[in-house]
DNA sequence: ACGGTAACAGACAGATCGGTCTATCTGTCC
DNA sequence: GGACAGATAGACCGATCTGTCTGTTACCGT
């Protein structure tokens, strides 16, 4: 599972005007989703690149092209926001994910090999600064806080990935191995956000598949 | 080099008073240290537990005892004190370092292991957070920043102690080596901080060490 | 045509931010 | 004793933050 860079998903490109008849208001260059969409998709692409606490609801407002009631409205709360793009983040790094493994038949190696790919990608967009979730849970470091309880999920759904991945090659100890795979994961994506280079997850990606390897046929 | 939580080092205690007949003014439990090193230690204390944009200026001088005015005299600006916190924090994993090793003898793989037993103990107090300076980078992205400065660094100076390690031991790639090993340090401290335990940094250390074991006689 | 809903723009409130400034106090040195 | 340096408390400033509220506009279903 990537944790990674600014979506490359359904954020910025209506490739067919206000499609067909749909909600076609607004004045310039009709948005072509809602407030709510927009708004995290606003979100997604500041909180990304510039950090959560660094940036403001008029930045987000202002960005997204949504007048401030709506964002209180459809979310009442920046926390909520953060949460709600915290969510979606994780659905579409998931999709994205379904979607490279997709056609790799039975390959559990390449699907934990594509985990690190998409990292790798994200993190040679500019702008790259690390995994998102691992972000997140530092500046929001309360226990207790909704934001743990997103990345908790997010990490453990990685983990569990990993893991049935081990499992299907055999490998004699498939937690202690995917404890590890994540383990080298998460210190790729932080060398790569420290050096502002994709190496770090490239070596990370080596040490893991070398990890899932080792033993794995019986 | 531990990167880790808050220092256990000259903070707090000021084992015999006043200490002799030195500057003894202020009213309650004369604090026996300077504004400037009192900024310092409260610093660290807020910005390892709560984040540096978490904490303001008037939460730091209100722990510290100290007047407002000091904090701009000592230092000119929260920034410039951010980056005077991380240079002494940096100074101090460095002497904490090299007090684990003293006494250690020859032992190149007992340097690298203290490393992380060093950030292992860390992460077992309360409210630790993770790698402070990848704390701070997440906290500071701008790539030009004297924060980046700080966490370059200390990686650097890091690294080149792994490697050196390496180099004593004999491995045949200490560079590459050096670089996996921190790598795996990195993902240690990260999972670490996400899973509140002490654990991955011990799985970290385990991994380290087979990498520097791995091959490295001749 | 009309009423309802949802989004709009923007003023506003209260808190907090980093940073400046004045005025007072205290200990030291001459 | 008196000048001085450094620290103190705290008022103050403008900017910015999250969040609320008012009033207007535009679309949509009936």
């Amino acid at each position: 599972m990537p944790s990674s860079g600014p979506s490359s998903g359904p954020s910025s490109g209506p490739s067919s005007g206000p499609s067909a008849d749909s909600p076609s208001r607004r004045s310039p260059a009709a948005p072509a989703t809602g407030p709510a969409e927009r708004l995290l998709d606003a979100a997604a692409r500041l909180f990304d690149r510039e950090g959560i606490r660094a940036v403001g609801i008029d930045r987000v407002i202002a960005t997204a092209g949504v007048a401030r009631a709506s964002l209180y409205t459809h979310f009442g709360s920046k926390d909520a926001l953060v949460i709600a793009y915290l969510e979606r983040a994780d659905r579409e790094d998931l999709q994205r994910l379904r979607r490279a493994v997709r056609g790799l038949g039975d390959d559990p190696l390449g699907r934990i090999r594509a985990a690190f790919d998409l990292a790798s990608s994200a993190a040679r967009r500019r702008g790259y600064r690390g995994c998102r979730y691992l972000n997140a849970a530092t500046e929001f470091p309360e226990p207790g806080s909704p934001v743990a309880a997103v990345v908790a999920e997010h990490r453990t759904r990685q983990r569990t990935a990993f893991r049935d991945a081990l499992v299907q090659l055999g490998h004699p100890d498939p937690d202690e191995t995917a404890a590890r795979i994540q383990l080298v994961y998460d210190g790729g994506l932080a060398g790569s956000k420290a050096e502002r280079s994709a190496e770090p997850i490239t070596r990370a990606a080596a040490l893991a598949e070398a990890l899932a390897a080792a033993t794995a046929g019986r």
